[in-house]
DNA sequence: CATGGGATTGACT
DNA sequence: GTCAATCCCATGC
């Protein structure tokens, strides 16, 4: 599994170095093929207001989960990054799934292997993730991240803008692996363009 | 203490 | 393309 060290760098080094990494929880994983980076230095970025009963999390130490609750509905993951002090994280936004998947349709009460964990919200019901994990160690579980196995070890990835904000829409902080089709939407063009020609 | 705005999704026109 | 669901918390009075 990545060990604490990995996540205390630049987010924008750890966000494109989680593609191909397995996120596992309980009896479900699957592959991370999609993230975004989010900064202190940014408004789109929670920890933008400083240091607040909500934003502990961002600004404690790396390694940890940031899981905080979205449009009143979804439970949104996050890896926090950068050492302790600076707020930043790594939003999980789509997983192609590996192991459970029986039990993912089940949560999700969708059939499709594609329709399971492409989004944010999506991944986090089909792994049963919700707010009491927020804190917890990726590290130590019970949300475990662990390194690319073989066939994800050269990953090809592309960069664009990053997906339902309205501050700091320019960045292409958002990264997408090349050749899964369990992205979520929109596609960024690299994305659709290496799947029509595979 | 009241208010307002989301790092989304799925259903519907 | 539009829109509502629904909870947490930051902000302002």
């Amino acid at each position: 599994m990545l060990s604490a060290d990995f996540y205390d760098r630049p987010v924008l080094e750890v966000a494109p170095d989680l593609l191909g990494c397995v996120v596992t929880h309980g009896a479900t994983s699957g592959v991370i093929v999609e993230t975004e980076a989010y900064h202190l230095s940014e408004p789109a970025c929670h920890a933008y207001v400083g240091v607040t009963p909500r934003t502990a999390t961002l600004y404690g130490p790396p390694g940890r989960a940031y899981v905080y609750r979205s449009y009143g509905i979804h439970a949104l993951l996050n890896a926090v990054c950068e050492p302790e002090g600076v707020g930043a994280a790594v939003l999980i936004r789509a997983l192609e799934p590996i192991d459970g998947i029986e039990l993912m349709r089940a949560r999700r009460g969708v059939e499709g292997v594609e329709d399971l964990c492409s989004g944010p919200g999506k991944l986090s019901q089909a792994l049963g993730i919700e707010l009491d994990l927020n804190t917890s160690y990726l590290v130590d579980g019970p949300i475990v991240i662990s390194e690319r196995p073989p066939a994800w070890r050269d990953v090809r990835w592309v960069a664009g803008e990053r997906v339902g904000i309205t501050k700091a829409v320019d960045l292409e902080w958002r990264f997408c692996a090349l050749g899964s089709r369990s992205v979520s939407r929109p596609w960024p063009r690299g994305v659709r363009e290496a799947l029509a020609a595979a």
